[in-house]
DNA sequence: TACACAATAT
DNA sequence: TATATTGTGT
């Protein structure tokens, strides 16, 4: 009850850190499972590495509970509030696997961002500190710091898009509003359009309204199937399959956050886009933040 | 000012 | 190769 108070009165600014705090941190699926090895053996032994006696889940369960209890030891400064959304957040947790099932076929609005996807990681940095007018001349002085990192559409990403522009009518499906729907942090309208042009050839592609053939991005693509929505606008005289899947219609409005950066899929792009039910071919590795300046 | 789109740059 | 930027026209 206390944190739907919180939610719509947008509470002390406390409780929204903590609250973002909590959106930030990685699903179970994005942790690494205890029983993996963060390294290959070989690669251990080659460096002389002694690998970590196995903690059960036991073990870890008895760690966070006496971490827990420090806290509540020593919380007599902290809110009674924000202690509450951590214990909720713990119990939360634990309790929930947060596995969606792959079955696909129906829009869970509770969980759109389900089924393993967390959809937390992005790559650029988190200031958003825009508009670094240095075109032409960044050369003189150091402002070479000012750079800032491109974005690069992770699957999860990319599948956050796509829910928005079906979302969205047709007609509205514009830049700025899929950048204001998809609610992510730091992103742009510039890094829309760039995107939104790029799927726009990738849809004439599918609908055969296009001669060329397919192209790289494809594979980006195709790990979101694209909505029924978003698969006939245009006057089509070849209808492709029906697929296997349609999302309802739904948007989640779980804000984004920095922080994680989704790894190697280029790579592992060879199998179609059941395999991105999971993120069990990626791994999610703290994004740097440490070069703020540089 | 926002948009679409193509061409080009990084 | 993927994304950003720029140029042109609406």
């Amino acid at each position: 009850m206390e944190k739907e108070v919180r939610m719509i009165t947008c509470g002390d600014e406390d409780d929204e850190r903590v609250s973002e705090w909590e959106a930030g941190l990685p699903s179970l699926n994005d942790l690494t499972p205890l029983s993996q090895a963060l390294i290959p053996p070989e690669l251990a032994s080659a460096f002389s590495i002694t690998a970590e006696p196995f903690r059960s889940m036991g073990d870890v369960n008895r760690a966070s509970q006496s971490t827990l209890l420090s806290i509540r030891r020593q919380n007599s400064g902290v809110s009674a509030s924000n202690m509450k959304s951590l214990n909720s957040f713990m119990e939360d947790r634990s309790g929930d696997p947060l596995i969606l099932e792959g079955g696909d076929q129906e829009f869970d609005h509770e969980h759109v961002l389900g089924d393993g996807d967390d959809p937390r990681e992005l790559t650029q940095e988190g200031s958003e500190k825009r508009k670094l007018e240095n075109v032409g001349e960044e050369a003189d002085s150091g402002s070479q710091a000012l750079k800032k990192p491109r974005l690069v559409w992770t699957p999860q990403l990319h599948k956050r898009f796509v829910e928005v522009v079906h979302h969205l009518d047709i007609k509205n499906a514009v830049p700025k509003t899929i950048m204001q729907l998809m609610n992510v942090e730091g992103l742009t309208r510039e890094n829309v359009a760039s995107h939104l042009q790029k799927y726009r050839l990738y849809l004439k592609r599918m609908q055969g309204l296009s001669n060329e053939g397919p192209s790289a991005s494809d594979q980006l693509f195709a790990s979101t199937p694209v909505p029924q929505s978003l698969r006939d606008s245009g006057a089509n005289g070849n209808m492709p399959p029906p697929q296997l899947m349609q999302y309802g219609a739904g948007l989640p409005m779980i804000p984004m956050q920095y922080g994680f950066e989704f790894h190697a899929y280029n790579n592992m792009m060879r199998e179609q886009q059941r395999d991105w039910s999971g993120n069990k071919y990626g791994s999610v590795v703290p994004f740097s933040h440490g070069s703020s300046d540089k």
